[in-house]
DNA sequence: ACAGTATGGATAGCGACACTCTCCACTATC
DNA sequence: GATAGTGGAGAGTGTCGCTATCCATACTGT
């Protein structure tokens, strides 16, 4: 198919498609003549996954060809493919200093020994929680800490969830993929029911009231 | 204290004061001359709490008027004032159409009624959910929707536990701080603790190899 | 008292980002 | 052979979160 159909059926406008083409996340179609290209069902499904990764999980342009060069790179490794598409989404962590951090980053060591997680206390993750706990602090919200267990046991079960899914995928590049997916879908699902939930809970425990909507 | 005070003891430069103060962040400082103010410690605080908001929950300056507008005028319906705080965090929903989409309402109206949870099938959130299971049924992953349970009941925890932290409270006005604080905070933390399960998980079932950092 | 600096307020500018538009030589199609 | 569409490149657009410049006035140190 050309261009124009690619975007009629993606919904996705030409010149913007020419523009994640300029930008490589989009590969360049099969050349017929110098300047005439063919696109394939492969082109409509990663203009899919680019729009989803964009739309969905809220990353750049740049994040999503990080994500994309992993995706396309398949590795055996899958523990390295989720640490790649991990950091293409958060790329944030820019260390602050001071003892309110010093002692987060202690609380996330602890935890981290309390669990018995295998991952290590300096991974960027680590480094964003101890981030978050310092902020909290900070703000004189300390009890956020107190929150951590029931937060960790939470996040667990939802590994275990992400990690069954991702042992699902026929191949490696379908596991590749299912970690992209994965993560950035499952992000957004997962604060979705967070609010779901803490909605109902709110109903249940304080009544419907204007429940829903307020604006 | 005055202007310059404020920045130096915030880190935050004079000129993104000002902008804060223009944009209605920031409330006034109280008037000691026509072109003098004084600044206090609710100011200093306020400010923490601004760029705690946009740097840890990524919202938007008029996101944060939004949620402070509402935390500044605190509602006994602290329903109400959980789901501001939720709209000014989570804007999107711009409803799509389609079979994929109407066919995730349904999903995601069953799944309510299994859980037997209070909220409406009609809630911003529920409709952000059925966008993403959408998405990912048209990215070809409609495997996700099996993870819905488990992710349910992990997010009901955390609710819980997000609404015991805000119970918690001795005033209504800190009440309703803590509902910010902990919906904006609590989503950065459950989504670093994911990570940091999920390689952690990784690591369990598939090996250390290049675990933490791939770059 | 008076130079030097700071202040509040208003306006304009900047850099990043994700497009979007315009132009071009050329090709496909009617 | 007229018309519309193509790939490619560059410039332009709108938004956002600041940042810089001005200005008349006010405070500060000597």
């Amino acid at each position: 198919m050309r261009i124009a159909e690619l975007s009629k059926r993606s919904g996705v406008a030409v010149a913007t498609i020419k523009y994640y083409l300029r930008e490589g996340v989009l590969p360049p179609g099969e050349r017929t003549s110098p300047n005439q290209a063919d696109y394939s069902e492969k082109h409509q499904h990663r203009l899919r996954l680019v729009r989803a990764l964009v739309e969905v999980g809220g990353l750049s342009i740049a994040g999503v060809r990080d994500v994309l060069g992993t995706v396309d790179a398949p590795q055996p490794d899958l523990t390295w493919t989720l640490s790649t598409v991990q950091l293409a989404m958060f790329p944030i962590p820019e260390a602050t200093e001071g003892p309110t951090r010093s002692s987060a980053e202690d609380t996330v060591t602890r935890l981290l020994d309390d669990l018995g997680w295998s991952c290590p206390s300096d991974h960027p993750a680590a480094q964003a929680l101890a981030a978050v706990l310092a902020t909290a602090d900070d703000l004189g919200h300390p009890g956020m800490a107190d929150l951590l267990p029931r937060y960790a046991r939470a996040a667990g079960e939802v590994a275990k969830a992400d990690l069954d899914y991702i042992d699902r995928s026929p191949s490696l590049d379908d596991a590749a993929e299912g970690v992209a997916v994965g993560t950035v879908l499952g992000d957004s699902m997962l604060a979705a029911l967070r609010r779901m939930a803490q909605v109902s809970e709110s109903i249940n425990r304080y009544g419907e009231k204007a429940g829903a909507k307020p604006g």
